[in-house]
DNA sequence: CAGATAATTCACCCTTGCGTTATATAACAA
DNA sequence: TTGTTATATAACGCAAGGGTGAATTATCTG
């Protein structure tokens, strides 16, 4: 079901908070290195650590300007967990599909067992 | 941003693969363990902490069925990553279409410049 | 060139997470 | 009761992940 070394990235605050900074636009390194610094209290290495991880998943890019790096979303990663999501849903919502048919057919069948001379 | 515990949780394949099957339906824990256990290489007990794991995030529920435990997928948990998605993806847009007014703004002050008799 | 600034990488520590095997608990079957 | 099946827990080892401070690379500034 997809590539989702995207959500094996997100399974950390720290870089769930760097999207969602990442959301409202592009951002320099030291930036976000600040904010998710003072909101979690890790170093500035800790939070470039973060960025490259994001980056080998693919989440983010990033583009050299001047003596700053400048980290953007990548909107494809997003829709990956979409997907994912989706079709959980999908599948979940098709079980309960199945099972109402299922209750109405065996409402049937009661109601027909009962109508029928059978007991 | 909500509660996310929960994508926490689905931070790994093993445990996404169980989210997967109980997409299908409620399903006994010896079943799952089997199947992840097959598809990943990992005995019953660690499989079964998986399960735990999904359980105490919120993600799957667990009834008593005789001599097993059955399994369910919780939706509501599916629907906080979605709504993570969502709330990042609304703000990505709005800063697409934030830009774009943007750059409209801009054609227009240049088509502006270069026909006022400003230089 | 000599700083200063921005960011990454390095070397290292330490905790956490996941795996294993062995054991416990509980329900069913004989 | 004894045995078997289903699942969870315990105890423990090991690798990975995330943190740190120090060093490196690169760009800008005086």
């Amino acid at each position: 079901m997809g590539r989702m070394q995207t959500m094996d990235a997100l399974g950390d605050p720290v870089r769930r908070r760097i999207v969602e900074l990442l959301a409202a636009g592009t951002r320099p390194a030291g930036e976000l290195a600040r904010s998710v610094g003072d909101a979690y209290g890790i170093s500035q290495p800790a939070a470039s650590r973060h960025l490259r991880v994001l980056r080998e998943a693919g989440i983010v890019d990033s583009e050299i300007d001047g003596q700053r790096r400048l980290y953007s979303l990548r909107r494809e990663a997003m829709d990956d967990v979409a997907t994912w999501v989706e079709n959980v849903r999908a599948f979940w919502d098709q079980r309960l599909d199945a099972l109402e048919t299922e209750i109405a057919r065996g409402n049937r069948a009661r109601r027909d067992s009962r109508t029928t001379p059978g007991a």
